[in-house]
DNA sequence: TGCTTCACG
DNA sequence: ACGTACGTGAAGCAA
């Protein structure tokens, strides 16, 4: 169907999920994520396979090494038979380790991390599920789904697939393109822009941290961001009570996971896991925090209390998500419901932000007669391909476009909620791996 | 088809 | 005594 975006968008309206402004916004977004979808982005087919071919002689490498330590021969993307070698066959200290539902032991990357010292298999096992991940999912997959002609790759972009008000993409989804890791930047090497043309990156700086501080008026995350100030560095030096300069790369890393968990509805397993330190230490980083950003912890009580009496959370222009069961007896439904809760106004509200954002940049570029197409949309990020001669002014509209949507009379009600400024990071290039910052 | 795992924000 | 971070989509295996 043609119109199957705008039915369900309708009936999303019908429902009480959207406000009239949101329903609206979407109507909007329709023709413009079409364009994205019909323009696509170029890839370098050689390169793609070049890199396939790099990968799959480490994979055989690997491969026969894993056999040889092993001492069988098995399939190891069979997680079941992974189990079995390592935990039976090698005997393999598994105490602690997580089971998954149908009762093997997990070998998930997260556990076997654990237990990597144990046995020299383990580095060996990670490397290879890496690899095949890469050269399976993306090297191999992307050209057979590209135009043969063109060699640009049109991904489908879903405007209500997800709970919080987040596009999704997918065949092939274009939002999950890798970029951690020594392979991850090869791989996005091979998102060309077209000749004559020069790629543009545009991503929000932290921007649901910053919408998280503005919901929850914290005074002391308002003005790290007013004075544009490494949040997560703030963060480590409140928490452990220390001057900026006596902060680590290590304090640095458990704030910045401390900062995720508030976005993501805190829990002290949870947090402990992703800051790799004891539940205790955990429980003591999570109870000083509360102290220290003492709006961000009244903001999750008051949210939790306005979920439980309305049945639903919402974003600032008022896009909705249920959550019937946040009154469960059973506290495992009622905590995940309570995370949910917390989660979406912020990641929710922050989606919502960056919709305005691409319309008022795609009505910019072409009042300003430049021929720049937006081709993705990564959540923060948006990808734009410019005429080489128009790459800088194309820059410069973008920019002001996301940072200044708030502007937009869309937030003209709300306004006063958004007490900092966003910030935009822009990168240009000739691929999507080896942008450079813009100005330099 | 459901499960497990893992790529991204 | 549990099992946990939030939101997605895709590949490969096993039944």
């Amino acid at each position: 169907m043609s119109n199957y975006k705008l039915k369900n968008i309708r009936e999303a309206y019908k429902n009480k999920i959207l406000s009239k402004k949101v329903y609206q916004l979407e109507r909007k977004l329709i023709p413009l994520l079409k364009e994205m979808e019909q323009i696509g982005i170029k890839l370098d087919f050689s390169l793609l396979r070049a890199l396939s071919k790099k990968l799959n002689a480490r994979l055989r490498e690997l491969e026969n090494r894993i056999y040889k330590v092993a001492g069988v021969k098995f399939n190891i993307s069979s997680s079941q038979q992974l189990s079995e070698i390592l935990f039976k066959k090698l005997g393999i200290f598994a105490a602690g380790l997580k089971k998954t539902s149908s009762g093997t032991i997990s070998t998930a990357a997260s556990e076997l991390l654990k237990i990597k010292n144990k046995h020299k298999i383990i580095n060996l096992v990670l490397e290879y599920r890496e690899l095949a991940k890469l050269k399976n999912t993306y090297l191999d997959t992307l050209p057979k789904l590209a135009d043969p002609q063109t060699h640009r790759v049109h991904t489908t972009y879903h405007q209500l697939g997800t709970m919080t008000g987040r596009l999704s993409s997918s065949g092939p989804n274009l939002q999950n393109i890798p970029i951690h890791g020594e392979w991850g930047r090869e791989i996005r090497k091979a998102f060309i822009a077209e000749n004559g043309y020069k790629l543009l990156s545009a991503d929000y700086s932290q921007i649901e941290l910053r919408v998280v501080a503005c919901l929850a008026k914290d005074k002391k995350m308002l003005e790290a961001f007013r004075e544009n100030q490494d949040i997560h560095k703030i963060t480590a030096a409140e928490v452990n009570n220390l001057p900026l300069i006596k902060i680590t790369p290590e304090m640095r890393y458990q704030a910045k996971a401390l900062n995720f968990g508030v976005i993501y509805g805190m829990s002290v397993v949870g947090f402990a896991q992703a800051a790799r330190i004891s539940n205790e230490k955990a429980k003591e980083f999570i109870q000083e925090y509360k102290k220290d950003f003492f709006g961000i912890a009244e903001y999750v009580e008051r949210i939790k209390e306005k979920a439980r009496k309305r049945g639903y959370v919402e974003t600032v222009l008022k896009r909705r998500r249920y959550l019937p069961q946040i009154t469960s007896s059973d506290f495992r439904f009622r905590q995940a419901s309570e995370r949910m809760a917390i989660n979406m106004p912020v990641q929710g509200t922050a989606a919502d932000i960056m919709k305005v954002a691409m319309i008022r940049a795609r009505y910019k570029l072409k009042k300003a007669k430049t021929k720049t197409r937006i081709l993705l949309q990564v959540h923060d990020e948006l990808v734009l391909e410019a005429k080489n001669n128009e790459a800088e002014k194309t820059a410069e509209i973008i920019r002001d476009a996301m940072e200044n949507v708030l502007e937009d009379p869309i937030f003209k009600e709300v306004k006063p909620i958004f007490q900092i400024p966003l910030k935009v990071d822009i990168k240009m290039g000739d691929n999507w791996g080896t942008c450079q910052n813009y100005p330099k």
